[in-house]
RNA sequence: UGAGGAAUGGUGUAACGGUAACACGCCUGACUCUGGAUCAGGUAUUCCAGGUUCGAAUCCUGGUUCCUCAGCCA
C-alpha cells in the first residue's frame, strides 16, 4: 500500500526548502545540531493566517528537528504597541495549538544588554552619534541608484560618541534631535547599510518598560541581536527582509556574538481577501467590516468566529507548503481542507434557512412522534438523536419548483421525495397568497415509508432536510461569502475597495432549526445537512440562537444553475 | 539607471542531469436516505534564445517579466 497521506503534510515532517537548510546545518554540525526557531510579532495589531504560516513554520521546524520555538515580542516602538495585542496574540496562537512553555520574550527585556552592545560598538569605532534630523538623514541617504555623502558627524572621537550617546539616554536632548548610527558606508549598493540608525530618541511610554528609556532602538539593531541572546540558530522571517540580512549579518559579526541565520520565505497571500494590517485597519475603520472579529476577515479573531478549526488551518499551512517564489493561493483550496476537517468532526443537524411550510394533508393534526437520525455518517461514535416530526413542517424554500425545471429534482407537484430519516410525501397541492406566492405546500405522506425506506423498493430522486413547524427553534443565521470579488484583469490598480463584495454578508432573520440546539453553546459546530457548516455565534442569546456560515457545502445543484446562467 | 530576490498546468507545490508528479479547481461517470462525502476517469505545465550533454525544468551564457529596498516602522 503506497500511503499518500502525505497530501497532509502537517503531520510527519515537512520537507521544503527551509527545513533542507536546517536538515543540511544539523549534518554538518552548525550550531552543534541544535534547532531553536522564534515567533517575533510586533504588539500592534491582531494576527492573520498570514502570521499562522509563520507560527507554524517556526514551531513545526522547532519540533521536527527536535528543538525549540521562542515567542518573543518585537516591541522596540512604544507608540504603536500595546498590551491588549500582547494578550490577544498569545491567544491566538495557543488556539492554533501551539505551546512556547516558558519561552516568552519581550525584545523591550533585552533594552539594558541592547544598550550595552550598542556601546561596545561605538567603543569599536563602528557607531557615531549623529546630529542630523530625520529629513536630513533621508537627504544624505542618497537613492538606490545613487549613493549618499557621509554624516559630517561620522567622524566624532570614540570619546564623544560615547559621552553624546550617555547623554541621550539620559535625556538630555529632545526627541529626534539625534541618533546613534551604525558606521558601515554611505556608498553601499544596498541601501540598509548606509550608516543605518540604531537608536532614536523618543520620549514614549512604553507598555512593559514605562518610562524608563527615552531612546529605542530599531528594529534592524534590536532584531538579530535578540536572536543572539535566545540562542536562536534559525531565523525565519518573511522575503521583504532579504535586503536586511547583510545588515544583520554585520551587526552580528561586529559583536562576534552568536551568529543566528536567517532565512527568508514567501508570505501567504489569499485570493479574494487581503492580508496586510494597513488594509485590514481600513475596511474596519471605513465600515465595511464590524471588527477585527468580524467573520469575513482572515485574522485569526475572525476565522475563529467564523468557525474554522485550527487542525484545519495548519493541515492547509503545510499543505501550500514554504518557498521562496510569491504566491497566491486560492480561497477555493482553504475551503477544501476546513469542509475535509469539518466533515469528519461536525455533528449534522437539520435546519432551514428559508422556510415555506408544508401541511401533511393525511397526517392527524395531533400527532407527534420522534424518528431517529444519524449524527454522523462518517462516524458512528457520533450517535444518533431523536427529531420531531407533526402535520406541518418546514422545508427550504428553493426545494420546491412549482414548475420544475430540467434537471431540478426536488419537491413538485405531483412528485414525491424523501424527508431525511422521516418519510416519503408527495406534493398535491399549493396554497397562495393574493400576490400569487405560494404559502403552502400540500402534500401526503406514506406512512409505510417511516424512517425513510420504502417497503416495496420504491426510490425517490430527492432527500429533503426539514423541521417540525410547531417544535422547530427560531434562530439568525449569517450567511458569509468572499470578502473580494474576484481580481478583474483587465483593470490595474485599481482600489480594492472597488471589489468588495456588497454580498459579503446576508442576514437570514427567520431560520428554524432543529430544538435540540436550543443550548448549543457558542462556537460549537454543525453541519445543516445539505447547507453547509454552521457554528454559534457569541450573540446568541436564550431566546435567539445566532449561527455563522462556516463555509458551504459542495453543491452540485448550485452550480447546473451557475452554468445556466452563464449560457 | 543601483542592490537583493523569484519565474513549472487556471492555482499551490514536487522532481536535486535520466518517463515532468501530487493536491486544489474545472469537466465526465459510478454510488448514495445530504445534488454532501466516497470512488473512477478526463483536462492542463517547465519565461525566452542560444550552448554543454547520449540526455536539461535542473548546468552555462545572454535576455525578458515580476517582487523588495530611499521610516528615526516592523
Amino acid at each position: 500500500m503506497t500511503d499518500t497521506a502525505g497530501s497532509s503534510g502537517s503531520e510527519e515532517g515537512a520537507s521544503h526548502f527551509v527545513a533542507e537548510i536546517i536538515a543540511e546545518d544539523i549534518e554538518n554540525g552548525r550550531y552543534d545540531g541544535r534547532v531553536h526557531t522564534r515567533f517575533p510579532p510586533e504588539p500592534n495589531g491582531y494576527l492573520h493566517i498570514g502570521h499562522a504560516k509563520a507560527i507554524c513554520l517556526d514551531f513545526s521546524m522547532a519540533e521536527q528537528f527536535g528543538g525549540l520555538c521562542n515567542l518573543r515580542f518585537d516591541d522596540t516602538n512604544p507608540i504603536k504597541e500595546e498590551v491588549e495585542y500582547v494578550e490577544a496574540i498569545k491567544e491566538d496562537v495557543r488556539w492554533l495549538g501551539f505551546d512556547w512553555g516558558e519561552r516568552e520574550y519581550y525584545a523591550s527585556d533585552q533594552f539594558g544588554r541592547l544598550y550595552e552592545l550598542a556601546v561596545r560598538l561605538v567603543e569599536k569605532g563602528n557607531a557615531y552619534v549623529c546630529d542630523l534630523s530625520a529629513e536630513e538623514v533621508n537627504d544624505y541617504r542618497g537613492t538606490p541608484t545613487r549613493g549618499g555623502k557621509d554624516s559630517p558627524y561620522r567622524d566624532r572621537s570614540v570619546e564623544e560618541n560615547l559621552e553624546l550617546f550617555e547623554r541621550m539616554r539620559n535625556g538630555e536632548f529632545p526627541d529626534g534631535s539625534r541618533t546613534l548610527r551604525a558606521k558601515i558606508d554611505m556608498a553601499h549598493p544596498n541601501i540598509l547599510m548606509r550608516d543605518p540608525v540604531m537608536y532614536r530618541i523618543l520620549r514614549a511610554t512604553h507598555h512593559r518598560t514605562g518610562d524608563d528609556w527615552c531612546i529605542y532602538p530599531t528594529y534592524d539593531w534590536a532584531h538579530g541581536q535578540c536572536d543572539s541572546i535566545e540562542g536562536i540558530t534559525h531565523s525565519l522571517c518573511t522575503l521583504e527582509f532579504e535586503n536586511h540580512r547583510p545588515l544583520y549579518d554585520w551587526y552580528l559579526d561586529q559583536l562576534g556574538i552568536h551568529h543566528p541565520r536567517q532565512i527568508e520565505f514567501a508570505r501567504l497571500n489569499l485570493t479574494n481577501t487581503v492580508m496586510s494590517k494597513r488594509l485590514l485597519a481600513r475596511l474596519i475603520a471605513e465600515g465595511h467590516v464590524d471588527g477585527w472579529d468580524d467573520p469575513r476577515l482572515p485574522t485569526l479573531k475572525g476565522l475563529r468566529r467564523r468557525g474554522y478549526t485550527p487542525e484545519a488551518i495548519r493541515d492547509f499551512i503545510g499543505r501550500i507548503s514554504v518557498a521562496k517564489t510569491e504566491s497566491v493561493v486560492d480561497m477555493a483550496f482553504l475551503e477544501h481542507v476546513l469542509r475535509e476537517h469539518l466533515n469528519k468532526t461536525s455533528p449534522r443537524v437539520m435546519g432551514v434557512l428559508d422556510p415555506i411550510k408544508v401541511v401533511l394533508t393525511n397526517y392527524p393534526e395531533d400527532k407527534e412522534e420522534a424518528l431517529e437520525a444519524i449524527n454522523n455518517p462518517e462516524d458512528p461514535s457520533y450517535g444518533t438523536r431523536m427529531v420531531p416530526f407533526s402535520r406541518e413542517l418546514y422545508i427550504e424554500r428553493a426545494d420546491f419548483m412549482e414548475e420544475p425545471v430540467k434537471k431540478f429534482y426536488r419537491l413538485a407537484p405531483g412528485r414525491e421525495v424523501r424527508l431525511r430519516y422521516a418519510y416519503f410525501i408527495t406534493c398535491q397541492d399549493v396554497v397562495k397568497d393574493a400576490d400569487g406566492n405560494i404559502t403552502e405546500v400540500h402534500c401526503t405522506y406514506d406512512p409505510a415509508t417511516r424512517g425513510g425506506d420504502a417497503p416495496d423498493g420504491r426510490r425517490v430522486k430527492a432527500t429533503l432536510h426539514w423541521v417540525s413547524a410547531r417544535h422547530a427553534l427560531p434562530a439568525e443565521v449569517r450567511m458569509y461569502d468572499d470578502l473580494l470579488l474576484d481580481e478583474d484583469e483587465d483593470e490595474e490598480g485599481e482600489d480594492f475597495l472597488d471589489r468588495i463584495n456588497p454580498d459579503s454578508l446576508q442576514v437570514l432573520t427567520d431560520c428554524r432549526v432543529e430544538p435540540g440546539l436550543k443550548d448549543a453553546a457558542p462556537g460549537s459546530r454543525f453541519q445543516f445537512e445539505r447547507k453547509g457548516y454552521f457554528c454559534v455565534d457569541p450573540d446568541t442569546t436564550e431566546r435567539r440562537p445566532v449561527f455563522n456560515l462556516t463555509v458551504s457545502m459542495r453543491d452540485k445543484w448550485r452550480r447546473i444553475q451557475k452554468q445556466r446562467q452563464q449560457g
